[in-house]
This record gives structure tokens, C-alpha cells and sequence, in this order.
DNA sequence: GAAATTCATTTAACATGTTAAATAAATACC
DNA sequence: GGTATTTATTTAACATGTTAAATGAATTTC
């Protein structure tokens, strides 16, 4: 029996396109509420972080809500103007600023956390808990490869 | 023992890392042939589908280069700019546009096929064939998921 | 403690994403 | 055969992504 070379798919793509399929569930309740993906995002680094009373420095929402500094700025700006949050200059290192959900943003959090969850609840009987822990098992070691692999050039 | 709720990732998130991860890798062959990653998405359809002397309509490169028409537009316009296509208008059909390789264009779907080529082979030597086959058969799964649980609304 | 360096963010310029409306050609209907 | 409908793409308007340069505040160095 000849040995079948490896058919490899186009990874990034499926990747983009699982990515779409699950997002193609969760943005109609975004666009209920009038948020972008990416005010979404940051809405929930915030509410993750409530805890900080004083806010949380932009470079932190950058890191956690995967956004790169640029984008998060016209994001926030948008944001601030929509009353979703407050951004203030940080009293112990004026070089940052730190951002605030308003009530009103800490509200849609509350309410999008529940359908968020719904989705999780509906993926998980469908496909399975294993499955599920199994796929991001495999997306992790997919992402600690190309990590590491790049930290060596 | 008490019953432990499933703790969920952020799965959209975990899958826009990990495509962000792979795509580290191929990105700087992309950026050395001048290209953005939508237009070697664009290139390697239109390799593909080189057998077509006629060109593919753009509504074909749309949907397999997993674009939206209006993005695929300014993304045409700049590869044609720069020598990299060709347009035309459909002589059988006047309301579709047909796209072409250049030269140059099909010459670096071939350099650069090379390197996705080494990067898969990498990726399959770190991860493992059945990981990875085990991955795309997930991803598959998630994607069929929530697509058909969409078609029903 | 003043100059050089580093760090956090923003501005600027351009490419892409996204939705709705416009255009223009083919097809269906009568 | 002329009108309505469908189909393929583009235009327009705005949000976001991306890179490099600018700004402005801490930190280091001497």
C-alpha cells in the first residue's frame, strides 16, 4: 500500500472561518445593543476587571481584548461618546490612561453574558464536553508552537 | 466529589489567537513579496483556479478567498495597481467581472507556496499527523454546528 | 539635576471590514 | 417586446486593522 502523503487543509483559513461560524451566533445580541465585535471585547475586559476601582490602564484592554493600541483608541473614542465608558489619565503614571465601564456599559455586560453563556451551554451539548475541552487543548498547543518557535529568531 | 461545571474559554478569542499564531509565520514571506494577507489569499485562489484561461469571476474569488465583495473591490483595484492581476469583463455574462494572474502574480503564488508548504511541514513534525488531523475534524465539526443551527432560524 | 533613553499612548496615512444603497446587465413575466 | 425581478458588482460612509512617526511623561545615566 503506497503511504499517503499528509493532505494538509488551509489552517488559517479554517481557523477564520470557525471563528466566523461561532461569532455568526453571538453578533445578533452585539447589534441588539448597538456594539461592534470590538466594543464587545473590551466591555468585557472591563467587566472582568471591575475590581479595579480606579479603571484599568488601555494597554491592559489592548492586551486582553486582543486589539492593537491604534484600533483601541478610535474604539474608546467611539465608546466614550456612546456613554459605554469613561477614560481618565492615571494619577500615578501620567503617561497611561485608565478606562471605566458606565453603568449603562456594565449593564449590556450583564445582560450579553447570559447569551453568551446560552451559546456556550448549546455548543457543549451538541458537540460533546470532551470534544469541546479537546479542541482547546489543541488550539493551545497549536498557539504555545508558533510562540515559542517565534521567541527563537 | 462534587460535580465540576465546565469551565469554557473564550473560544472565538482562542481562535483568532491561534490563527494570529500560524499566520506569524508565514507573515514575513508575504510582507518580503509585498503582499497584504488578503491579497496572497486572493493570489493563491486564483492559482488554483489557474486551469480557467478566462479568469474567475470575482464573486468565486470572493467566496473561496473568504471575502465580502465591497472588501475584494479596493483589494483588486490595489493588485492591479501593482501589476500583480488582471480585469476584465465577462464576455459571456457583462454583469460579472473576470480576474487574472499576471506573470508576476502566478510566479509568487509559486515561491510562496513553497514556504506555506515547509510551515505545514513543521507544524505537522511538532504537532504530530493525528493531532492536526484532529484538529481540522474539529474545526470541521463546529463549523457544520453552527451552520446548520443558523440555516434554521 | 540635565540629557538621553525608555515607556504608554496617540496621530497620521493607508488598507481592509461592513452595511446599505446604487448601478447595470441578464432573466422572467405577461 | 416592454416591464418587473433577479443577479453581480461597485460606490459610499463609516469602523477597524496596521505600520511608522509623533507626543509626552517616567526613568536612567552621568
Amino acid at each position: 500500500m503506497k503511504k499517503q502523503a499528509f493532505v494538509h487543509r488551509n489552517l488559517p483559513r479554517l481557523l477564520l472561518q470557525a471563528r466566523e461560524a461561532v461569532m455568526t451566533h453571538t453578533r445578533p445580541s452585539l447589534r441588539d445593543h448597538g456594539l461592534s465585535d470590538q466594543q464587545w471585547r473590551v466591555l468585557r475586559v472591563l467587566g472582568e476587571n471591575a475590581h479595579f476601582d480606579e479603571g484599568v490602564e488601555t494597554g491592559r484592554v489592548a492586551r486582553e481584548a486582543f486589539l492593537l493600541g491604534p484600533s483601541l483608541t478610535g474604539v474608546l473614542t467611539r465608546m466614550e461618546r456612546d456613554g459605554l465608558i469613561e477614560r481618565r489619565r492615571c494619577p500615578q503614571d501620567a503617561r497611561s490612561t485608565v478606562v471605566r465601564a458606565t453603568e449603562l456599559g456594565l449593564s449590556k455586560v450583564a445582560k450579553l453574558s447570559e447569551a453568551i453563556e446560552a451559546h456556550y451551554a448549546f455548543m457543549e451539548s451538541e458537540l460533546g464536553k470532551q470534544k469541546l475541552a479537546q479542541l482547546y487543548q489543541l488550539l493551545d498547543a497549536v498557539i504555545q508552537l508558533e510562540t515559542f518557535h517565534t521567541e527563537l529568531n
